[in-house]
DNA sequence: GGGATTCCCGGTAACGTTTGCGGAATATTA
DNA sequence: TAATATTCCGCAAACGTTACCGGGAATCCC
C-alpha cells in the first residue's frame, strides 16, 4: 500500500546527475551515447525496474497500441473464441485490447464506436449487430483514419478486410446433408437479412434446394432476432399450419440452442419429427442430446487472422491498402440429430 | 481516409482567439468565465465534436480510466459470462476494460501482471490459473498501491476484496444429493488444492460424505489440470480398479465435459453407470445428454459486483479499506445425470 | 599547433490537458 | 474621484517522453 510513484526516466537521471535526454537516448539510440554511460544508465534503470509510462508515450507518438473490438456478446461461443485469437495475435505483437458489446443494439453499437474513438484506438475490429441496418457509424471510423476489419457479419457496403467463412458452402451442404438423409421440408431459421452472411447462408440453402427440385418456400425462411419468447413464437408457427417442416438449419449456434428448447417443450423429437443443423463451434456440441450437427467454423482463426489484418492496416497505415476478404472453410460436423431415423446410430460420436 | 488530426482545445483556442486555459475552464469550472464565452467555447466544441484526448488526461491526471482482468481462459463460459459482468458496471461508470488470458499457465500470468501495471491500469481483477501457487506478483501489485479483486479462484493469502459463491454449501448438497439418490461411491474431481475454492468445495463433500456415515477416500480425490489427455487417464484408472465409484462430482464446468465425453468413450452410461453432477452456468447445459445436474454458479452477478468492489476501491483509493469477501448463492439444478436410475424421468427440463 | 571533425551530451520544444498565479479591465464603495 | 473589490482571462508549469538543435571538449589531420 506503499503508494509510490512509478520511476520514471527523470529519477535515473537526477540519480545519474545526467539530462533527461541523456537517459532517453541511453535507453534507445545508442550510438550518441557513450558505452560507459549507456551501461550505467541501464543498470540503474533494471535495478530500479524502470519501465516507459505508455501513457506519455501515446501522448508523445499519437499511437495508443490499442486496438478496439466490438461484438454482439462476450459470453458467447463464437464470440469469446474468436477474442481468444484476436487477443493471441494482438498480445504477441504488443499491442492491448479493448472489447465492448453491442448486445445487439443498434444504438449501444454507435455508442461503442464513438466512446472508443475518443479513446483514440488504432484499429477497429468489429462484428455487426443484429439490428444495423446504417453503416455510417463505421464510415466514420473510416473517414477519421481509423482502420477497421470486420468479421462474421460483415456487409458489402463497407470496402475493407474482412474475415468469414465460406458461408454459401457451408449452408449449401448442410441442406444437401439433410435432403439426402430424406428431410425434404426444411425450414431456414437465420438473423438480419441486411447481414451478408444472412444472404450468402440463405443462397446456398435455397441453391441446394434448387438443385434437388425442391420448391422453396417464403415462410420457410423465418429473420429472427434473439429475443427467445419471439423465437419460440416463430417456431410455433411453423408447425401449426397443415403442411409442417421435418428439418430446421439454424444460421448461428443461439439459434440452434433456443430452437432445441423450443422443441423439447413442444414434445417434438429431433431427429425423429424434425432434423435440426446448426452453425456452431461449440466444443460440447456433440455432447447435446441428441448430438447437433452442425456447420463446424474456425473461430479462433477467424479471431487471428482478423488481428493479423488489422496489424498490417496499423503498421503500413501510409501504404494504400488492397483490401481483401479472407475466406475459411467449415466443415460440416454431422451428429444425430439430422440422421435418418432408423439407421444405425452408433459412433454417434 | 482523410487522416484528419483530431480537434484539440488548442484549436478552438484559436479559432476563438482566446486562450488554452480558458477555453479549457469553459468547458470545466464554469463559474471563472463568462457565460457569452463559455457559451461561444461550448458552441464551437460541439460543432467541431471535440472530445478530450484521454491519453493526456491520463498523464495529466496518472489515471488511466482502464482496469485490467486476468482470466484462465476468455473461450469459457464461466468466464466469459464473469467478463460480461464486469464490463456492464465498468461501462457504466465510464471506465475501460483490458483482459489478458492466463491460459492456466503461472508464467503467462505474472507476465501478465507485468504487462498490466507498465499500462498503468488503476486496478486489477483476477481469478487465478490453476498453476499458481506463489503470489509475489499480486502482492507487489498491491505493494505498488494498485488495488486487486478477486473472483472464483481467490486465494486466502491475500487480503482484498474478494467475490466467491457459497463453494462449502454448494459442495455439499451436491454431494448429498448424490447419496440421497443412492450413490454412495463418489468421486470428487477437482483442482489445483493450492485454490480456497478447491479447499472449501472439497470440504462440503467430506462433510457431506461424513455426515451420512460414508467412508471418505483419498484415492477419489483427484486434483486436476486442464489436460484432457491426462484427465482421461485420471478417470481411466478410477474405473480400473477392483471398486468402482458410481457417482462423480466435478468441481468445474469443463471439467465435467472432459468428463462425459470420456465416460461415454468408455462406453459407461450416465446416470445408469455413473452419476454426474458438475459447478456451471452454462445455459445449454440441461440441453446435454443426458442434462448435467450441475451447481448453478450467478457468473454475471459474480462479475458485476466484483467490477463495483474494484470502483469502490479505486475511486476511495486514500480511506483504508475495509476489505470484504462477497459470497453469493448457488442453486443446485437437479437433471437427469444424477437422477437414480428407474425413477421416472418426466420434467427433465 | 591550429583548424576541422568527431564524440558526447544538455537545453528545449512538443504531444493535449489542467491549474495556480497574476494582471488588466471593469464595477463598487467611501 | 480615488481607492478598493470583483470579474474575466492569459501565462506558464506540469504530467513523461522523444527528437531537433546546438555546443563544449577531445581527437584528428597536415
Amino acid at each position: 500500500m506503499s503508494e509510490q510513484h512509478n520511476v520514471t526516466i527523470k529519477d535515473i537521471a537526477q540519480k545519474l546527475k545526467l539530462s533527461v535526454s541523456t537517459v532517453s537516448r541511453a535507453l534507445r539510440d545508442s550510438t550518441e551515447i557513450k558505452p560507459a554511460t549507456r551501461q550505467l544508465v541501464r543498470e540503474l534503470a533494471a535495478e530500479l525496474r524502470y519501465s516507459p509510462n505508455p501513457i506519455a508515450l501515446s501522448l508523445k507518438e499519437k499511437k495508443s497500441k490499442i486496438i478496439g473490438v466490438i461484438v454482439p456478446e462476450i459470453a458467447n461461443n463464437f464470440c469469446a473464441a474468436t477474442i481468444a485469437g484476436i487477443e493471441d495475435i494482438a498480445y504477441s505483437r504488443g499491442y492491448h485490447v479493448i472489447i465492448f458489446q453491442s448486445h445487439e443494439k443498434f444504438e449501444r453499437e454507435v455508442i461503442n464506436t464513438q466512446l472508443l474513438t475518443s479513446r483514440r484506438i488504432e484499429g477497429l475490429i468489429i462484428s455487426l449487430s443484429n439490428e444495423t441496418t446504417s453503416l455510417t457509424h463505421i464510415h466514420e471510423m473510416i473517414g477519421k483514419g481509423i482502420p477497421v476489419v470486420m468479421f462474421d457479419r460483415v456487409s458489402d457496403e463497407i470496402t475493407t478486410h474482412k474475415v468469414v467463412v465460406n458461408d454459401y458452402y457451408g449452408a449449401y451442404k448442410a441442406t444437401e446433408h439433410l435432403i439426402q438423409e430424406g428431410f425434404h421440408d426444411i425450414v431456414h431459421l437465420t438473423i438480419s437479412p441486411f447481414l451478408s452472411i444472412t444472404q450468402k447462408r440463405l443462397n446456398g440453402y435455397c441453391d441446394a434446394l434448387r438443385k434437388y427440385n425442391i420448391p422453396q418456400k417464403k415462410e420457410w425462411i423465418v429473420h429472427c432476432n434473439f429475443d427467445a419468447a419471439e423465437i419460440e413464437r416463430s417456431i410455433r408457427r411453423l408447425f401449426s399450419g397443415p403442411d409442417k417442416p421435418n428439418a430446421i438449419l439454424a444460421s448461428v449456434e443461439r439459434l440452434a440452442t433456443i430452437c432445441m428448447n423450443v422443441l423439447r417443450d413442444m414434445n417434438l423429437r429431433i431427429p425423429d419429427d424434425v432434423a435440426l443443423v446448426g452453425f456452431s463451434d461449440n466444443p460440447i456440441s456433440h455432447l447435446l442430446s441428441p448430438a447437433l450437427t452442425s456447420v463446424r467454423q474456425p473461430t479462433f482463426d477467424i479471431g487471428q487472422q482478423a488481428a493479423e489484418l488489422m496489424l498490417n492496416l496499423i503498421e503500413n497505415k501510409h501504404a494504400v491498402p488492397k483490401f481483401r476478404t479472407v475466406q475459411l472453410e467449415t466443415a460440416l460436423d454431422i451428429q444425430a440429430s439430422s440422421r435418418r431415423v432408423g439407421v444405425l446410430q452408433e459412433g454417434s460420436r
